[in-house]
DNA sequence: ATGTTAGTTCTGTTTAAACTGAAAAAAGAG
DNA sequence: CTCTTTTTTCAGTTTAAACAGAACTAACAT
């Protein structure tokens, strides 16, 4: 297998932008590759393509798998497991910003919950860093909420809102 | 100067979101100190409290600038450049929003625009390739086109829109 | 001018993460 | 069960970024 020479400049684009987000370089050059690609592939396919240990494909496709991005499939008369990527663009987003959600948010917010609350009862912390602290917290609870309300929307809704764009504002009087 | 121990817990864990999202722990660390702190600081204040070299501190603060999330300010009778940081959470979203859409968005859509042109006009991209290409493409264009929009629009009509939250859907028929 | 202090730039070191290759473990096939 | 193929784990190695400290520059005071 070989990649056109747009192909391959979009897989090490991607890659260039996943280490700027916080994903390594090999996870998102995978994850281009089986955007990119029909039909799925295996493992050693993947090593060849891009010149990664099968070692570094593997522990990568556990993590795509884990933002579930990518899905394990088998073909017919083949022992090795294949993978695919979502390749619906917002169903990509959903799904990274669900794992980021559950990895890292709701852990901030219970942190900022704990530091506010620490905070209050501490006589050594300024008043103004207290409010900074409960505001803070407030602000991510807030959008995490609106988050968990619009994700649940179909895709149709969502699609027809982002094509109001700022028509939407009329509706509240903005 | 000295943090209260809720205060530390905040900046240590601030630090750490940041790695996490392409921001260093220095950057991150420093930006928390400024928000939680009511005074304009100086970068000896910043280096002494957080244990961080000064050429450290001088270059995340350039850097905090360049996001718009810091600027400098001059205290009477004080030759030394000081800093506060946007104490707005919703204002800090912005800015950082806007800093990477510029360096990262705006390169990437027109990559992907090069990279989609470019199989379109290669016999040896598959077609499934060129569609996946021009689809995301577009994608991308599209959320970049809905944020410029709603970023234009009054604070104060976007806090009324996220407390409408799913009840928006009705407004489109949803 | 000289001295002093703040700020930046540069060079080398440290550190953390990514990555490899080999070894081990699973998972079939015969 | 034994042999083969595929996947995972593990123990180093490599690499890139973060960071520190010294050297340098600029700004101001005396």
């Amino acid at each position: 297998m070989k990649l056109s020479a747009p192909m391959q400049r979009f897989v090490v684009h991607w890659g260039e932008m996943g280490s700027r987000w916080g994903v390594n370089r090999s996870i998102a050059q995978i994850h281009a590759l089986l955007y990119l690609t029909d039909a799925p592939l295996h493992a050693e396919d993947i090593s060849e393509v891009l010149q990664i240990a099968r070692s570094n494909v593997s522990n990568s496709l556990k993590e795509l798998q884990g933002l579930a991005l990518v899905r394990r499939e088998h073909v017919l008369g083949d022992r090795r497991d294949h993978f695919t990527a979502t390749h619906e663009p917002w169903d990509m987003l959903m799904a990274i910003a669900e794992a980021r959600k559950q990895r890292e948010i709701d852990p901030l917010i219970e942190i900022l919950r704990e530091c506010a609350d620490a905070a209050d009862a501490d006589p050594e912390t300024p008043q103004m860093a207290r409010d900074r602290l409960r505001r803070m917290e407030g602000f991510v609870t807030n959008l995490t909420g609106w988050y968990a309300q619009i994700r649940k929307l179909p895709q149709g809704t969502l699609v027809k809102l982002m094509g109001l764009g700022t028509k939407i504002a009329r509706f509240v009087g903005g």
